[in-house]
DNA sequence: AATGAATGAGGATTCATTCAT
DNA sequence: GATGAATGAATCCTCATTCAT
């Protein structure tokens, strides 16, 4: 009778499942920025800690480290697509974003093409589905006359050189060899940049 | 407090020293093979146990982790400097080598450009002397006309390129993957051999 | 690369939070007892196997080997506090205590003037901070006809000179020699006792 | 018939053997400095390797870690034997070399009375032979006035309290502190220096 | 008699993962 | 649904001690 618990008395604050949408958002946002300055293989802890959950929120939203990964490259890759679907969108602004997200984040060209090692992550499955659809994007575009139209493969080589060329302490660093790398490869990109939604 | 091994057992021989040279390098053989399949940040112990020995040689060769690739690396490096090196060797040659190291392993392609996300092995300084090493000899020999002859940095971006594109889970998926990414660049390159010695 | 606990058998429960503040303390208590038989070098594994918790926790409540020791002498030096102001205590009394804390564990003189060797254990900071507190409480009860009443750092020296003295197997033996040490500074002490709560 | 060994061609230096009491000279003196600045634990082989000899030529010397500590140990007891044996050494000037002792290094306190928590360094035994030479050599000059001079204990303790005064970061710290404890405890003591020879 | 390499146990530390609350 | 404590395996690294040369 004495103390009637006032919402939020003593509870984590449980805003109902709403929270839990946000709580996933948060963690794929927490996750691309902790990747980006320790790497792929930095502790799940720090993400859920910079995310501001605790860890079981995560084991909930991802069942595997590997989980957490794609979730993120998946936003990139969605990006992507959503480029290349705008009306006049055409191939040379489609590597602009491409080429903006590959100079983001070392992750990203990680995922990228991480069927080496066996250490690896262990994205692979997921990692090659996505990197389909990336093609897919990409080769909508592709007109005939340019110069990754021809046979099968020169497209995602061309993309996996790109990644390979991007290093670097700073984005800047990295885009200027992102763009060194193109105009080696003979091919246009727009301005790189992020899309604005 | 102390360590004391209980050890009245069975000392598996000390070899005298002329064995230590024999362990640096079975150190350096292990390693690159652990690295070839199990990444750069395989567990040291794999390395020592693949190399035949304790744990404690390891660390007596090699002050840490970065150390270690580093050594193999740098033999990768040697070997390109004496193809350089040798009489008649142009261009084609040396960078038939050096494509050969690069399907070798995917570490030997993490160590050429690791100056990437924070929480990586830590070769840095290392690498980038080992790099500019492999830059001048390459260079020594770019003809004139060469595509990669001009601006500054074109070689290196090139070479990180090639790096790049180089995946996949056998030797022949990598060597026709950096096949055509030379031919994306309009390079032409040697056999993709190993130095003969 | 990864751990992977694996992790089908038993789990010892996880007795939720309110389990921490008592692993806490279990820690604490163990850290005691364990210094007392082994020294301040004992493995922290022991006394995480002592206090019955595995060695994260231990990791978890304290960042550092120092950071154990210290938790274990800020209780002393809380209890010293505790008699200081205590309604009746007297200059008396109070050594009385901090002799019975100094013949409880060796680890409790170490850490008192722990600023020694360059390869102790490093607790110097706190240590210092602690010793300052355990010189307050002293300094509040000292009459002005007290043989440690006068110059500046005679207090604080006069327990180190105690603290030395205080060897022996057994507590009895170190009560003796502390109580021979006062005895030959001129210093009445009460009874050596713990403060009974 | 080609390449006659001449003398020391391939071998370390055999001086024969007064190159064996060099050389344990030489660790007792190198481990005296390591003591001084990593504390007693400090690694057996930083202790060769600073006296310029093998680890074995350490082990063929010392059967273990105690008997090292005790050698330097008994140098410093051999010196205090050694004014007490001068013609016109009273107890004042004991003392002070004593005291000199005391301020260098925080091991030769330790030694002193290590008889603490079981997890030391395991000189008990020697140490306390040495102790007790130390205790003869000052009692032989302790007139019947002195403060020490009483009961039986009390001579001990007071060195044992002066050691544990002895602590601060620089020589000259300690030599106050160990001038601060003998003035407390209301005994003249003679300059604070080595034996000169 | 010396050298210094090798062994391998022991201790420190980190993190994936589970689970009581 | 969320929290964050606990577990404990795995890895790193150090060092006492032996022993072929």
């Amino acid at each position: 009778m004495t103390h009637q618990p006032t919402q939020d008395e003593r509870r984590p604050a449980n805003d109902g499942r709403k929270a839990a949408a946000r709580n996933r958002a948060a963690l794929i946002a927490a996750a691309r920025e902790i990747y980006a300055d320790s790497g792929l293989n930095a502790p799940l802890s720090a993400i859920a800690r910079r995310a501001g959950v605790g860890q079981g929120v995560l084991y909930r939203h991802f069942p595997d480290r590997a989980a957490v990964a794609t979730a993120v490259l998946e936003e990139n890759v969605r990006q992507i697509e959503q480029v290349a679907a705008e009306p006049g969108a055409g191939i040379v602004r489609v590597l602009g974003v491409l080429t903006w997200h590959q100079t983001q984040s070392a992750a990203f060209i990680s995922l990228l093409h991480a069927e080496g090692a066996g250490g690896g992550t262990g994205v692979p499955a997921y990692a090659s589905a996505l990197s389909e659809r990336v093609e897919r994007a990409l080769r909508a575009h592709l007109p005939a006359g340019h110069p990754l139209a021809g046979e099968r493969d020169d497209l995602m080589v061309a993309v996996a050189m790109v990644s390979g060329a991007v290093t670097g302490p700073t984005r800047e660093h990295r885009e200027r060899r992102a763009l060194a790398a193109w105009r080696l490869l003979g091919v246009e990109v727009g301005p790189v940049l992020p899309l604005e939604d």
